[in-house]
DNA sequence: CGGTTCGTTGAAACCAATCAATCCTCGTGG
DNA sequence: CCACGAGGATTGATTGGTTTCAACGAACCG
């Protein structure tokens, strides 16, 4: 079930106030890296519309049918998958400038449910024309390629993570790795707030939540971090990685 | 560090007898599926070379530019990339009509090292020249972007299985998933020989050594399997697929 | 045929899960 | 505006599954 209804009297308020590639902040991080002006508007006038989607809502869910991968531009999503007997794994968390559906191209058909965990923005790119287009601009089929290369590399560091890594290690992993994300999109990297749950943590890093929230407490306790509730203050960020880098004798 | 010196005087003699992909028994199931006469013929001029590796060497290594792509032909493949800090992961093990190192398009260097778990002989795709190629046959861009596709689902089954199932549902899994590859290829789906360790069937699921070699010995002792060795039979599909099905009632 | 790698099994230690109680936060409606 | 309820977070006690340590046996390779 989309959440398509729901917003359809937003899409076309937002018609008219269409931000081109060209002109977004975020063209640097996103499909149209390295693309030339007349390329660029190419590219623009495949991006059919922008979407708002709000906290909580599915931008779609697993099982609907793919037609267009979506870009955020604003927010933050949690994607999910849910096996046959019904355990939820939270495969990433996305925001802005990463693209979102990748997994459903292999059978035209969404794997993950993408939830937003708050009010969001996403631009849809539906598939087939940026799939026609790639075709005729040598750099944007590279760049989609390399977007798709990008997120194998990046699930085999979760996996990495998963399969060698400490509830601690996994939970510092977790919080240097968000640092990083919000610096290269000109936010702080020390002073972030966390928009999932301890229990999406949990899920994403294979722990329960309150092994989270006690990995919290302990990284507090010896001056790491500060957190209160949802708001996270880097605080001896060298402390982090070191638990990364493995005991140093080790 | 490469093993191409060693495999030079293979390659030669490899030259001129070189298989087509039209006449290739696992068209079906790699790149040119679906491809027409024409198209296949295309692709076939691309595959430069095919490449014996013996056991134990490296198709190539992490940290090594990455030039081509590689279609398995024959044989049997561990992928692992290594943390700053020594650890080893195994990401997936990949047999014949997979492809490696799609990874490596992300930077245009391997992140992951291939190393022949038995006597095994690639096709060598030139990546730049499939990137090319695929520009003007539209079938070959989408099968290509269904296989970078098909990566991410199955690594999202990696994560599913590395970050809520235990350890005897995790070997059930695994055990399953080789059976039904073996299937597809036309071996025997119920007896197989396991071409890699117990650790690194441990290393790939997030287990050490010494649980595999238990969680084999009970499923031995409960009838779902045959273990000698490296020699599996499967005894009980349906068992090991209950154990992943979750306990009925929950 | 000897050595090394690989596999099996047992006992003990340990880390995270589970169970449980309490507190906090936030959104909602009276 | 405050009270209430529900969901989220914290912390403690206990359990349990997996790792670790250890020893031995089997298989494989040169």
């Amino acid at each position: 079930m989309t959440t398509s209804s729901t917003i359809s009297i937003q899409e076309v308020s937002l018609k008219h106030l269409r931000v081109a590639c060209s002109s977004c902040s975020l063209k640097e991080l996103c499909l149209p890296l390295g693309l030339s002006g007349e390329e660029m508007t190419q590219l623009d006038s495949l991006i059919s519309q922008r979407m708002r989607i709000k906290k909580g809502e599915h931008l779609y869910s697993a099982g609907d049918p793919m037609a267009s991968l979506y870009a955020v531009r604003l927010g933050f999503f949690k994607m999910s998958v849910v096996s046959e007997d019904g355990r939820e794994q939270v495969t990433g968390f996305q925001m802005a400038g990463e693209l979102l559906g990748m997994d459903a191209i292999s059978n035209d058909t969404h794997t993950c449910s993408a939830i937003a965990l708050e009010d969001s923005e996403v631009c849809e790119i539906p598939f087939a024309e940026l799939e026609q287009l790639s075709r005729s601009i040598p750099s944007l089929q590279h760049n989609f390629y390399k977007v798709l290369s990008r997120e194998i590399v990046r699930d085999h560091g979760v996996m990495m993570l998963l399969g060698n890594m400490k509830a601690e290690e996994r939970l510092a992993a977790f919080l240097i790795n968000l640092s990083q994300r919000f610096a290269l999109r000109g936010y702080s990297s020390k002073n972030f707030i966390l928009r999932m749950t301890r229990e999406e943590i949990g899920s994403y890093l294979g722990l329960k939540l309150e092994t989270i929230s006690r990995s919290f407490s302990k990284f507090q306790d010896q001056g790491f971090i500060r957190v209160s509730n949802k708001e996270v203050e880097i605080l001896d960020l060298e402390a982090l990685k070191a638990l990364l880098a493995g005991c140093p004798e080790k």
